[in-house]
Order: C-alpha cells, then structure tokens, then sequence
DNA sequence: CGATTTTTTGAATCATATCAACGTACGTGG
DNA sequence: CCACGTACGTTGATATGATTCAAAAAATCG
C-alpha cells in the first residue's frame, strides 16, 4: 500500500521504526476512478496527492472552454495546487484522474507537523521541490526557445511514459499547442524519417 | 552589506545571533558591471546568487544566436543555474548583469553546512523554492494558455519593475516573443485604449 | 557629440489556429 | 457481448497571427 511511496522516501534519507510510524499515521489512502476529479478550480486544495498507481492531470480552462495541461503525475510523482494548498485560497487548476488511480494524500496539517517533528521529511520535501523546480524551469526554456516538432521530440525523450499513456490531444495541450497541430507535425516528422 | 539578505531571512525564520554569525562567515560579497558575466554556459556554477542591488538575466543561447530569458533578479531574489550548481555537471544557462549590481554568494558546500548546522536555515531555504516553484509553474500555465497580449499585461501587472527596469526586447525574449511583435503588439494595445 | 543599442515600421513569408467534416476506436449500458 | 454514443485523431480549406529581413528613427552610453 505504502511501499513505492516509503521507497521513494528512503531512496533519499534514513528513517527510524518511529518515524516511519508516525509518517504512516498522516497517510490516507485514496482510489479515484477514471474521470474523477481530485480537485476542482475553486475549492480549496485540502491534500497534497502522491500517485501510487495511475495517472493524473491539473489543467486549467479559459473563456473558450479550452484546457490547458500544466502538469501530468504518474506513478512515484506528486500533484496538488500547492499554492491553494499552502495559503487555504481556492485552487486555480481542477486536477482529475486519467486512469484509475491510487494516492496517497496528505493534509497540510500533517505535512507541517511532519517537517517540523521529523528533520530528515524537511530534507526530503526540500529536495523534492527542488527537483520539480529544476524540471520546471527546463520546461519554461523549451517553451520559450524551441519549435513545435523540437517541443514534441523533447517530450517524448525525457518522459517516454507519458506519450504513451496519454491521450495525443492532452499531449498538445501541455506543450501548448491545437491537437490539430501536433496531428500534423507528426505527420510531418514520419514523412522526414 | 548584508542587510537585506538578513532581512528577507528574519522576515521568515528567526535566529540567534551565533547563528547570524555563522550564516555571515560563508557569504562572499561581489560587486558585477553591466554586461559581467555571473555564468557562462559550459562552466560550472559555483555559487548561487542573492541580489542586493542591481539586475541579472539567465538565459540560453540557440543556433542561430537568438537568447531566450529564463529568468530575470532584481534586489532581493536570488539566482543561479541551480541544475549545474548541486550537480556539479555544466551550466546551460548563461547569467550576466544588466546593470552594476551587488551581490552575495554562496557556495554549495556552505549551503550545506548551513543547511545541516541551523535547521530554520533549511526551513528558509524550503520556503524559498517553494515560492519559486509556484512562480514557475504561473509561468508555465500563461505560457501555453494566453495570447500575447494577454501575456505582456499579466508581465506588467505582476513585475511592474522588471518591465520598467529591463530592456522591451528582453521582455519579449522572456515571453519566448521577437522584439518585433512585442514592439506591435503594445502599438495595437495602446490604440484600443 | 559620436557610436551603439534599442525600438519602430514595412512587406513578404511562414506557422499555427480555426472551423468543419470524416473515419475510427473505445467504453458503457442494455 | 453487442450496439450505440462519445471521444479521439486526421485531414482540408481558410483566416489569423507571428516571424523574418531590411531599414530608419529614437534613445542611451561613454
């Protein structure tokens, strides 16, 4: 049940029997059917989400009814709003489940009691986001700096996972482009080949 | 010298004066002239950066020579090619001063220590990427969700002295734009007003 | 003041979005 | 388990918006 998510944990630091007890009293476990919405733009962000089995999405949507992929979390990954989930304001993104799934949630309560009780779960959360900020940011460069067939190319190279799990209009959603478009740039990049 | 770092940590965390002292023996003051490079591309990033005056970008540098603006810092933000600093492996970015500035380094070994020695330290530092982190991901989602213009007046009104400090076509290369449509696209904004 | 950088403008070209239609695959309830 | 309805991917035609290249005007720096 909590085994990938001790395992990502120890693949970082070392816990105690006791810290390991007290981490596993703030877990709750979750299953969430395809299509069900863990969050809704608007509500509050209660839990931070770990995936253990699945695949999630947090999107937004525009006037147009378009959305718009700011994130995909699969296996071993996290998803929350964090900023609605830090402050208590409503959440900007819906995140929904695009498989059956099962998470791990945390509430912001244990997670501050957490880091305060534990110092290694500190090390850990720090590490963690420090990574995350570091994908970020090679994201933002590739959506400033690269053409659509090198966007699509990028992607499927650093999470081949992804590509093959998600529907190809979520795909172009997240780089930002029609599905239209990455229809045809595909095309494209088979007739090149 | 230190004043505004000390300030940005107190405002977070609290610490002793040995603590204060501690903190103080690892920080290496640097002053940078306009176009100095902090970073080159290729070096490794020994230091992260904590701006006290002044201005810096960090960008990439495509084939056909065109930058792309990754981040700017003013006075109080911190910068750094954070990938190649806690790897040790080469920058991909380049950091250089738009204007004089005055900045205070840390290497990553003193970030360590520091780290390990004052536990509000790494709380702080927790703090701190967090917040960057949902800086990016902000970014992220206008990046692939709204129009150009859309994008320029949400710049605006979220980092009105970026906009008014930095160069139009810097702007422009930070909305991943070219000069020229950032240049028509603010003709077009100011018409319709 | 002269040199350089920056912004603006114009015209041509290229890329992407949009709207609509079609075929296919898929999952969902009977 | 089949049939129906929805979701998904592809394609075409057209419109819109952005880039490119070149040049000149404006602003800034030393």
């Amino acid at each position: 049940m909590f085994d990938l998510f001790f395992k990502k944990l120890e693949d970082r630091i070392s816990l105690t029997d006791a810290e390991k007890e007290l981490i596993k009293s703030h877990l709750i476990p979750k299953k969430l059917r395809r299509r069900q919405y863990l969050l809704q733009e608007g509500e509050v962000c209660k839990y931070a989400a770990f995936v253990t089995k699945g695949a999630l999405r947090a999107y937004t949507v525009d006037e147009k009814d378009n959305e718009h992929i700011v994130q995909f979390a699969l296996e071993g990954w996290m998803i929350s709003d964090l900023y609605s989930f830090i402050t208590g304001e409503p959440a900007t993104y819906t995140i929904d489940a695009l498989e059956d799934s099962e998470l791990i949630l945390m509430s912001q309560a244990s997670r501050q009691e957490l880091m305060q009780q534990i110092p290694s779960f500190l090390q850990f959360s720090y590490f963690q986001i420090q990574n995350a900020y570091i994908a970020l940011q090679r994201r933002i460069t590739d959506l400033i700096s690269l053409s659509t067939e090198e966007k699509y190319t990028k992607l499927i190279k650093t999470y081949p996972h992804i590509v093959e799990r998600v529907p190809q209009h979520m795909i172009a959603s997240y780089l930002g482009l029609t599905p239209e478009t990455l229809s045809r740039t595909r095309k494209q990049m088979a007739k090149n080949k």
